[in-house]
DNA sequence: TATGAATGAGAGTTCATTCAT
DNA sequence: AATGAATGAACTCTCATTCAT
């Protein structure tokens, strides 16, 4: 058996996996997934080369998780903020609000989204999808819904509203990442 | 001693750039410049491999000369569009209409742009603001300043103003490129 | 002090020893020596990945001693069958009987010692030759000598006679290995 | 256009084929397909490392190019000398004698080939199978089968004792391998 | 004694770049 | 001016091995 107790082997396994991702963050935020380069992370989070491999499998399957723990970060924060509002349009204006403020309190973590979202790779495209599509669902039935139901919104097509909205918010997010603002 | 007078060699030499600058731009702006391979960049131009070095120094100067000329070519039909308008509010009018129309009637170019205006490369996008630079001089000389003092628009910072609506410009026009509409 | 005597502690590292080495003929036998995986050996076993190089300091030493074990297994069940025949007729034909009935009952044990006498690598190779030297020695002082004496075989050399016979019995074994016949 | 006729690169390239497969001849045969070294194949040619992938794609390609070429000489040769006998014995007897000779006049092709038929590495395997099968070929139909019809062989299933037959073969030419003899 | 997190040398492979022709 | 054979630095990834616990 072993010495150590599951529980701290545990805890010692989840710190390194926590450093790597903090690491990963900083080196695919700043060079993109081509040009980030393994063995930077792995310095930057205090270990040797080979250790990432330990964790993820491939510098893909790090980037990948990367990506879902912060994406799942900024949908749950978003979405939890922007339906504190009880009207439609208090919803939408948090919900732009809501990813001001998340860009501003973590900025490495934004700036990795933003630029995974706008990565010429198509793989990394299709998970930055997946990973936003709550936002296009949180939208659409959380806002448009209900406001156009009680005439504050024009009756549209809510997907494409959706989409419109989404590539506002994107957009704008881009920019404040840009100047810092 | 040479065949050919120099002007007509000039323009051999030419028209391999010309070729080598129509590759490159099919090769960025599908691959994006990590992934873009300067083998396949040759042999689309139809030349061998070692040619586009007697043309360009590095794959990075490719990028750049390429840049150049597309980014020139679109900074220069919107600026000559936007002041075909004799009123402020035409000329913006006009500014978004000639960038989707620059789009549409050259979408491999736009698509380069753009891809590159994403970049996670620090080089690579402070090229791209340089390139688009006289665009924000436009809005803001050409159309701002005019307008505000005729009173057509509200009295803003003209430069924030600029920043704003070229936001919505480029963010407008990353979508187009991807819906193709 | 200790809770078990002396003898039973070296059970027990025997024990785990042999199962290490259990381990190791499988992957071996299946992987060859390159391919095989320490990692997968000390699974297989139901240990952890370090407790390997608590018993052997190298994945080649523990090829040595599997090696040793098992050829030390075939030599002595063919030395000890052969002999049963008091007639060198008898004996080279119990020879080629025990080699096949050890490859019938003992086939994974088999196919490694025949995958490891089939290797490129050279010290494999010597360590073989050095295991089934013993079965030459069987060959020419009990079979061929008495044979020659009692005008039994043709009076050859023994050792080219003996390299011979060996010849077609690991060439057999070989060829009975692979269809299982 | 090339300054050099196509014919002079030709050349050129076919020397460094022929020179790298020379290279991966000795290596392979020496070391085996895992253990065997790119770089030091490349540097045994005479090359630098990336040269070898000018040439194949990847390791594996070049040992099933090398593969295919001493295969082919090897069977070409033994089926020639083969038939030149009328009689279905003559040709089993030269069968035998054409391997031996092939041997000993090329001793490295022969070790690699004898080498890749006992590789623990099932797809290299395979391989092997392929190249040899003309061999069995050759037996059942250009020996075997006139020779029962003739009544010089017993009536035993061809493709039985065609096997039976390249097992003594290659059998006995490991062994002749071994000591050079 | 057993563990498994961490290591890092070394592997195969890619590809921008050079340069003799 | 054009070629393409050759280069080698740099990359991702593997895995035998170490060692603190």
């Amino acid at each position: 058996m072993a010495r150590h107790p599951v529980k701290e082997k545990d805890a010692i396994k989840s710190e390194t996996r926590r450093r790597l991702i903090e690491a990963a963050t900083r080196e695919f935020a700043s060079a993109g997934y081509e040009m980030a380069n393994i063995n930077r992370i792995s310095t930057l989070a205090g270990f040797a080369r080979g250790t990432v491999y330990n964790y993820f499998p491939s510098k893909r399957a790090l980037l990948v998780r990367t990506l879902e723990v912060h994406g799942q970060e900024h949908v749950d924060y978003v979405s939890r903020r922007s339906i504190e509002a009880p009207d439609p349009v208090g919803r939408l204006r948090l919900f732009f609000d809501a990813g001001f403020e998340f860009i501003a309190s973590r900025p490495l973590e934004s700036k990795l989204l933003l630029v995974c979202l706008q990565t010429a790779d198509s793989e990394t495209k299709a998970l930055m999808r997946k990973i936003f599509q709550p936002l296009f669902g949180l939208i659409a039935e959380e806002i448009l819904a209900p406001g156009t139901s009680r005439g504050a919104f024009l009756p549209l097509d809510p997907a494409t509203t959706a989409t419109l909205i989404m590539t506002f918010y994107l957009g704008a997010g881009s920019q404040v990442d840009e100047g810092g603002k």
